[in-house]
DNA sequence: TACCCGTTATGACTTTTGTCATTGTTTACT
DNA sequence: AGTAAACAATGACAAAAGTCATAACGGGTA
């Protein structure tokens, strides 16, 4: 079995919801949440969502790390971004009542939780503030995503991919007491996310680690010098 | 004097109301909406609002076209998207409460509405109708966005020239009774559409001309072989 | 343990795209 | 209408990044 139902864990006592859009929602409109809510477990590599099917619900990732992903030409794949526990993923869809437009993959094991589509737009109905925060929420994401195509457009390789090495960082933290980010990306996620070839990764990922900015140890990627980083970077906002 | 008041049209009998956000609102709502609205006459190349300036309202485009760029790094601009009549900018900035993180300058000659933060924070509170439609309008934002980063991280430059010849068709239309696109930018707007070099862009304009793709005549591009160019575009979705 | 498959690594080479220099052409302004 | 400044065009060259081929690694499984 691919998607084992899993105990729902109760919204109202979930510790990841505090860091999460539905953190300031009274406990009165809280109570509409869970009404019908499932939770899955995903098995890591697995598939949550697909691009082009449609939308009944959006998911609230409980627990794992999850990559959103559009299908470019020629069977390429695009990291759009990624996703952790507290972080809501298929709203988009949702709100605009359209197929998604990007698929979702589990990068680990993962406890998802499922808002069906009519207890969420209850929820929405009764409470301006969760509205107000899911268009700050889609600002934020659509200032990100500005951010990525002025990048993309204008930084060289290099830059680029110093910086998602630092955003992998801010995504995912460190392993406790190390330098090490919390996540296990291939070498080709990590060219989907910058948009260049594996090989091209590889090189820079090993020039990096000779001009002793970054450590490597398999998938893990530990960062030993933060500044120079930063610098290779060249961040400019 | 650079922005000359301009006598401000009624919104209740703006033609451009009916297909912006404002459309379906009631006459009731839209009352709200006029109170202490300004207009502005702007002449071509002048700037609406500047990237990292507070935004104290949102601003409908009333006549004219405008494009939105960010300053990326070593002084290059990047064209996010363009705006015409009906279209409402600088409304991420209201709703995140932060600073623009884009520019917006007009390519003509345009006359602007501004409609300040607090009548539009009224009438958002008073219409659950115009807060989903801005989430909707968002969501459509962040589509587009994320189309744009995957073309941009996978497309060689050949195809996105091509398509973006193709999204100013769409975004401007043509001139009447003709085949030419109905806006007028430089080879170097068109190059920070698409993140290359202007050169680049004046080369390739020449081989699609060669291909019988297109004609060129100045700043103006007309489409002769729109089959084909759909088909240089490559594009999947 | 040994094998196997997906991944990582590296080299040689090609293609794409950018940069610089120079010249010709428009545009916008007075 | 005249003029300066911005823009467009083109060539020669350089740099960046992609592709292809091949080899080595590594972790899970029979």
């Amino acid at each position: 079995m691919i998607n084992k139902p899993f105990t729902a864990p109760d919204c109202a006592s979930c510790t990841s919801r505090h860091t999460s859009v539905f953190a300031d929602l009274g406990t009165g409109d809280l109570e509409k949440l869970p009404l019908e809510k499932g939770c899955n477990f995903y098995k890591s590599g697995h598939t949550i969502f697909s691009e082009g099917s449609y939308p009944s619900g959006l998911y609230c990732i409980h627990k794992g790390k999850v990559k959103i992903f559009k299908n470019g030409a020629e069977g390429k794949d695009q990291i759009l971004r990624f996703a952790k526990e507290g972080d809501i993923i298929g709203y988009k869809a949702i709100l605009s009542d359209q197929p998604y437009s990007a698929s979702a993959t589990a990068l680990e094991d993962a406890v998802v939780c499922f808002i069906p589509k009519k207890s969420y737009f209850d929820v929405l109905q009764l409470s301006p503030q969760l509205a107000l925060k899911m268009m700050q929420l889609l600002t934020h994401e659509l200032k990100t995503a500005e951010t990525r195509i002025v990048e993309l457009a204008q930084k060289p390789l290099r830059e680029r991919l110093a910086e998602a090495i630092l955003i992998l960082k801010e995504t995912f933290g460190f392993e406790e007491n190390t330098t090490t980010i919390d996540v296990s990306l291939t070498r080709e996620d990590i060219a989907n996310i910058i948009g260049t070839a594996t090989e091209s990764v590889i090189r820079l990922l090993s020039e990096f680690k000779k001009d002793k900015l970054i450590e490597l140890n398999g998938r893990k990627i530990s960062i030993v010098d933060m500044k120079k980083l930063i610098k290779t970077a060249n961040i400019d906002d």
